[in-house]
RNA sequence: GCCUAAAUAGCUCAGUUGGUUAGAGCACCUGACUGUUAAUCAGGGGGUCGUAGGUUCGAGUCCUACUUUGGGCGCCA
């Protein structure tokens, strides 16, 4: 049996040689006397086009009225058409059906719409977009692992079960197994589903210097936007010895090397994305690629360049608050592409990252790209113990609970920074499509867990 | 959570100032067709017009509520 993917890259071997697929047809155009299949095996995006003839088959009948969704094994010769729109072609020789696909299979071979496609997220996958799309989460995710690989930095797989109840970083979704009283209940006490593994990370930077996370996460907010979804991935670097530069140096590098993998090894995904979800976006990706530093300014200087702008914003920037969607949307315009924003106001940032010597703004920092928005978001983190604890005094933290964290602060702390992507996020970002129900295998927001 | 728009065949849509039997393309079924590329051509089946009320001689069309979905905003990654 051989895959299309290995048709595709030795075509020449192959030529006029026996072979044997197997597949899936997305579309069977049937004439009298003969008929063509294009057939997915789901090695590569392409299909490969089967030629069958009523002379060469003794189920031609039967073949066709093979219908879409249906799986066969194909066995024929490999026959280069440099003259036709394919490359190449099968003429087959037997066509055996595998698995029938019933009349009302509901893909067809046109366009579907995205929201018609979610109600089927187990059979859409069957389609080119998010053949594309998944496709390219796959490689997208093998990219960020060979990027902190070859950094040398090690995989920490953080709990997703937690007892901290998710310091600033929203709502919680509760674990319980049979008992409405926690005491008496599985852990003995309230647990939850993590919203970030930074905590549980933060330790082992303390142990392997630079370490990352790759991993879901879960958040129980009543967010109804094409940005959010109650459960997504998250990568999240912690590196030791380490600044808000080194940070920043570091996601940027790591945005970079992600595009240049997917524009190097997903050529046929991109080119969809390209022509028909967002027309120019390899040039785009190009340019994000090319540019020599992203943008870095401080939240002060993003809200100077906000009020100068002359923008009717519905949300007036203020030097104390959080950036809008509408905000964020035209600073990336403003710089044409990425930026950093970093320093923000302590007042809305979380309590472990590093107060600066003004007392009024803390070294975190968000990376904001056209499109999708925010797609990190981090920090050099508050090393002084002293600091720190004073910091979650001021914010009615409970220390006992986070005693544990403090510890890398008493034993050995030494300045470190780190990020957390959104991997959806950067898959919107990659690949133009706009709403991140889109990019997630079975999505999950309120009020849908289907599936 | 707030604002807004929409819901008609399996899918995508049309349906006039309220008027008699609700249409088209695709999909499906039957047939035609010697190289198709979302093939084409002919015919056929398929609808309690999202749900529940209301106005009216008469509602797919107008009104109210609800449900679901899209878009915008907020919270965030």
């Amino acid at each position: 049996m051989i895959l299309l993917k290995d048709l595709y890259q030795n075509s020449k071997d192959y030529s006029d040689k026996q072979i044997e697929v197997s597949g899936w047809i997305r579309n069977n155009r049937a004439q009298k006397e003969f008929g063509f299949i294009d057939m997915n095996d789901g090695s590569c995006f392409k299909t490969c086009q089967i030629v069958y003839e009523a002379n060469n088959l003794d189920n031609f009948k039967d073949v066709q009225k093979f219908r879409n969704g249906a799986s066969v094994n194909v066995k024929g010769k490999f026959v280069l058409t440099p003259d036709m729109p394919q490359p190449f072609e099968i003429k087959a020789e037997e066509i055996i059906l595998l698995g029938d696909s019933q009349e009302d299979y509901p893909m067809q071979p046109k366009r579907h719409t995205r929201e018609f496609l979610r109600e089927k997220p187990h059979l859409r996958v069957r389609t080119n977009l998010f053949s594309a799309v998944f496709r390219l989460r796959s490689e997208v995710a093998y990219a960020i692992h060979s990027f902190f690989h070859e950094r040398n930095f090690v995989y920490v797989n953080t709990p997703l079960i937690t007892s901290n109840d998710g310091e600033g970083a929203g709502q919680l979704f509760g674990v319980v197994t049979n008992s409405e009283n926690p005491e008496t209940d599985f852990f003995g006490k309230k647990v939850f589903l993590t919203v970030t593994g930074q905590l549980h990370v933060e330790p082992y930077a303390m142990a392997f210097r630079n370490v990352y996370t790759f991993g879901p996460t879960f958040r129980a907010e009543n967010s109804n936007t094409q940005k959010h979804a109650s459960e997504f991935w998250m990568v999240e670097p912690e590196i030791a010895f380490a600044d808000l530069d080194d940070e920043e140096n570091l996601a940027e590098d790591m945005i970079k090397y992600v595009i240049k993998y997917v524009l190097d090894h997903c050529p046929s995904e991109m080119e969809f994305f390209d022509k028909f979800v967002e027309k120019g976006l390899i040039d785009r990706l190009k340019a994000v690629l090319n540019t020599e530093k992203f943008a870095r300014i401080t939240h002060h200087d993003a809200i100077t360049i906000l009020k100068n702008s002359k923008e009717n914003f519905e949300n007036e920037p203020e030097y104390g608050g959080d950036l809008a969607t509408e905000h964020e949307k035209y600073l990336t315009r403003y710089f044409n592409g990425p930026v950093f924003v970093h320093d923000w106001p302590k007042d809305i940032k979380a309590f472990y990252m590093k107060l600066n010597d003004d007392n009024e703004t803390v070294r975190g920092s968000d990376l904001l790209v056209p499109g999708s928005g925010e797609i990190i978001g981090g920090s050099q983190r508050e090393e002084r113990l002293d600091v720190l604890l004073k910091r979650m005094e001021e914010l009615g933290m409970n220390e006992a609970t986070l005693d544990w964290y403090v510890d890398t602060r008493r034993y050995g702390g030494c300045k470190h920074a780190g990020f957390g992507l959104g991997v959806e996020r950067l898959l919107m970002f990659l690949t133009g499509v706009d709403n991140i129900r889109d990019v997630l295998s079975y999505p999950r927001t309120p009020n849908n867990c289907d599936f």
